[in-house]
DNA sequence: ATGAAAGCGCTAACAT
DNA sequence: ATGTTAGCGCTTTCAT
């Protein structure tokens, strides 16, 4: 049982043909039909199948996609790592996980990162993504970042189109007659937070009398409970709070429960990403969509064109989503509905 | 900018030495101090780093674990993703993700799975576990079970106690009052849900003049809201549900609310696997705790063990885990707290 | 301690 | 269409 696993030279000798012959039978190459089927009839007695890595080493193909990304708590990325592996697999890759809840020493990372000798590398809000970013750049690793993009590196990069989307929530709030508004932010060198929270900012800013009041949630739980209890404990405590990704709405919608409001009714919170636990009857939240799947459609070609060679310059994509309204907030009036308490709103 | 990346024996050549020292500097091998160090210099100013596939192919070890699952949507998931892959990545391996929601057809994901020449295989509740092991163990390729466990195969596994943890759950539900009792399953034909359901089943007969009813919720949403609603609209209806994991608990308990109940008040629901989101305020859910941590590290075990060699045996491992109280449900009067709202009962 | 040489299992020219 | 040959980048005997 213990023996050595058969090569391809012993399909070719069992199957009367070369080693080639084999090769080429199983990538697509041009055989014979009689050759094709002793071949595969070979395979199938011997139970070969090509080594991958033994391929990879001819190919420089590794067929490998690494992806990078802190932890899995916030409930998007789970929802991301699957869309993205499907995608990936009906590509032909397989995904390999690099999570990296900022580890002090990088060079172990990238010794890996590089070592494998990946196809292509996702940076999904990775801790230190800028320095990785450079690096596999400079190896002529293809390399996209997604969601939280780095503008300082010159590397490639695809998110929602946070300015628009968070507008859109200030408007919104606006639309329901909210006045005194709550912002709660994130971590603060994320491009996320930053433009999330600079376009809200702005957009209230174009209307008179409404004041905004913030806090940074950090994107923890924790974070998020001390800066919901904050706002909500002023003297002129906003009505309506924008935190700028569902993890911490979910967080303030539990928080403001506990200080006794009724999210949807005396207070209105909406969050950013639409993770699938938003629309549980538990949280009803609603929440600016990222456009998930035509961003991993743009992540994989951007991996692809950059396979081909490095691209001129690096190409950002902002996709714009759309904002989903559930019984976390006041209504306007100008919802649309989509089903029973959801709609959309398009203001 | 696109030109080939360095070798070892650029390296070499560079730092005046042969290749073998090269490799045996960078894998731990006896070289002097002096060669070590222009080795290293040289490999620093070229960018060199071992190309581990071309390594794989002579040592014959991918560094690589392949982790197959059906899919994240239950909270369990991520959760064992995240805490395996700091394990696995503590002892040198990186995590190559399978996600395998059903396949009709298993041949292009065996031909994946074996080709890569992973060093060892986690089928961690994946579809069609079975054939898959099967075709892994024949070929020698290191596999273990997690949390369902195929008994007809003969593959190693670990899971928790599954009969204890559900055994623990009825003479807890009895312990707090409750007379009629509903429990809802989870697929048929998985381990997890038929051996919870037994256990809880045969401990409950144990009492005379309780009662149970059952539904399954096929571990889905949806179907949770399904046979919660079916269990609730009886007559004689239960005031205590016990679902066979989290996932489903969370479904079933907010389906009760929907129809007006009030967990731990009128109705007692509880879970198996102490997922991370059970001890959030919305759910407060009492939840059978797996002992993750310790299941890990005995698949870890496990795998190693294979590598050195096939196991005389299949190693099964079912580890208790603890039953953790909080607000879902009706508290005996002897539950241990440990800690604002939840505590931990071992009668 | 170090180098030379062989080889891991495959693919890709190049012949035929 | 098929076989021959030469590597891919590394590790590993085996000498020295």
């Amino acid at each position: 049982v213990s023996t050595r696993l058969p090569t391809g030279s012993d399909v070719a000798r069992l199957a009367g043909v070369s080693k080639s012959a084999v090769s080429r039978a199983f990538s697509g190459g041009a055989v014979s039909d009689e050759a094709r089927e002793r071949i595969m009839d070979a395979a199938r007695t011997l139970k070969w199948r090509p080594n991958r890595t033994a391929r990879s080493l001819t190919t420089s193909q590794s067929k490998l996609i690494g992806l990078a990304i802190t932890h899995l708590d916030n409930q998007f990325y789970p929802e991301v790592v699957q869309r993205l592996h499907e995608r990936l697999r009906q590509a032909g890759y397989r995904m390999v996980l690099f999570i990296t809840h900022g580890e002090a020493d990088l060079d172990p990372v990238m010794d890996e990162l590089l070592g494998y000798r990946l196809d292509g590398i996702i940076l999904a809000s990775s801790s230190s993504a800028a320095r990785v970013a450079a690096e596999c750049q400079e190896t002529g690793v293809p390399v996209v970042m997604f969601n939280n993009i780095d503008a300082r590196c010159q590397v490639s990069g695809v998110c929602a189109d946070n300015a628009a989307g968070a507008a859109q929530v200030a408007r919104f709030f606006v639309a329901a007659g909210h006045r005194r508004i709550g912002l709660i932010s994130g971590l603060e060198e994320t491009s996320s937070s930053i433009e999330r929270s600079a376009a809200f900012a702005t957009a209230l800013a174009a209307f008179p009398g409404v004041e905004l009041a913030r806090e940074s949630g950090e994107y923890s739980f924790e974070g998020t409970v001390r800066a919901t209890r904050a706002l909500l404990s002023r003297r002129d405590a906003p009505d309506a709070l924008f935190c700028v990704n569902d993890h911490m709405a979910i967080a303030a919608l539990q928080t403001a429960r506990g200080i006794g409001l009724e999210p949807g009714r005396n207070i209105s919170i909406a969050g950013f990403d639409n993770v699938p636990i938003a629309s549980w009857p538990a949280f009803q939240l609603t929440s600016y969509a990222q456009p998930l799947d035509t961003m991993i459609e743009a992540m994989i070609a951007c991996l692809l064109d950059q396979m081909r060679g490095p691209l001129a310059a690096p190409m950002i994509a902002r996709l714009p989503g759309q904002l989903i309204v559930r019984a976390s907030t006041r209504w306007p009036h100008d919802v649309r509905a989509t089903g029973p308490g959801e709609g959309v709103w398009t203001g």
